[in-house]
DNA sequence: CACTCGTTTCACAAAGTTGTGAAGACTGTG
DNA sequence: CACAGTCTTCACAACTTTGTGAAACGAGTG
């Protein structure tokens, strides 16, 4: 039950999530590992990880290292040991994760590009600017979804330590 | 000219254009065809389309076919030729890109097995399901997003033919 | 200060993706 | 009804990505 049980459902939770968030970017590997260790009540040794994976230990290195460099997890010591211990950050990775993304900035950006180069006047040159209004009008929809989602919360009484 | 030129301002915005999207998982040829032909004021032919890119007619072959499968290029015969020709969709396909993702679907599926799998009263069970519950939120604002831009652009007087 | 255990780095192998060339299929025309 | 011009299909080669094993590294301990 250790090492990774295809039948068992945490662990078929976990590959499935981690797939589904490869397929939008994500390395695959660090989203296996978060999933792992989102899926444990207590925080996790790299071991313990690379076991429930059935992974190597160079695995583990590389996902913890890009998940911890976006503080998607946190790296703690474990006293009288060697070992790190992982675990889930106190407020959700996921937040930031969808709310602070720059796809449509780049968007806009190479857009504002085009809307030159074509030519604010033609045909195609007024295509790509509306192009560029509905990703600024995304983009503006997003910066605030972190705070409408907060609101929301708040409304429903799920308010977060350390939470206004 | 007709050759992708790499100091053209307008190649330069397709194919910067086709990369930001080709990071978010749409394919990198069908990215390149869908920019060359919204920077056309014209319908262009698969054989224009395969010399501005510089890339083999298969290479076209494959890209509209999944381009007019999603609706985001139309393809029309050109009278008194074999020729096909393409153009863009009177409504633009990135609204219903957008609109119509269902990557957030798939996420909240998979995180509300991963509570039943976990437990609804253990903490990674209760972690899990507010991650569900914050992609259900975004997932809901998607929805109302076309509505919310549509309504944006009738107050601005960007109405389109056969717009309410 | 040498030893041990855990972690990290690195070169490489396996697997997956992408676009090509060439051959085949289809369609309208003389 | 044979031909020519387009488009499509397919096997393959180039490239990219991903994870492994092995070796190096480093921190705590006797």
């Amino acid at each position: 039950m250790a090492t990774g049980d295809s039948h068992d459902p945490v662990h078929l939770f976990v590959e499935r999530m981690a797939l589904a968030f490869a397929e939008v970017g994500s390395p695959r590997m660090a989203a296996r590992v978060l999933f792992t260790v989102m899926s444990s009540d207590d925080p996790l040794t790299a071991a313990e990880i690379g076991e429930r994976l059935g992974v190597s230990a160079a695995a583990v290195s590389g996902a913890v290292r890009y998940l911890t460099q976006f503080g998607m997890l946190i790296r703690e010591p474990v006293p009288r040991s060697r070992r790190d211990r992982y675990r889930m950050p106190d407020n959700p990775w996921y937040e930031a994760t969808i709310t602070k993304t720059m796809i449509y900035k780049t968007f806009i950006d190479v857009a504002e590009d085009g809307v030159a180069a074509l030519g604010a006047e033609t045909q195609a040159g007024e295509r790509v600017a509306e192009m560029r209004d509905f990703f600024i009008f995304v983009q503006e929809e997003i910066d605030s979804l972190r705070e409408r989602w907060r609101a929301r919360r708040a409304a429903t009484g799920h308010l977060r330590p350390g939470e206004v």
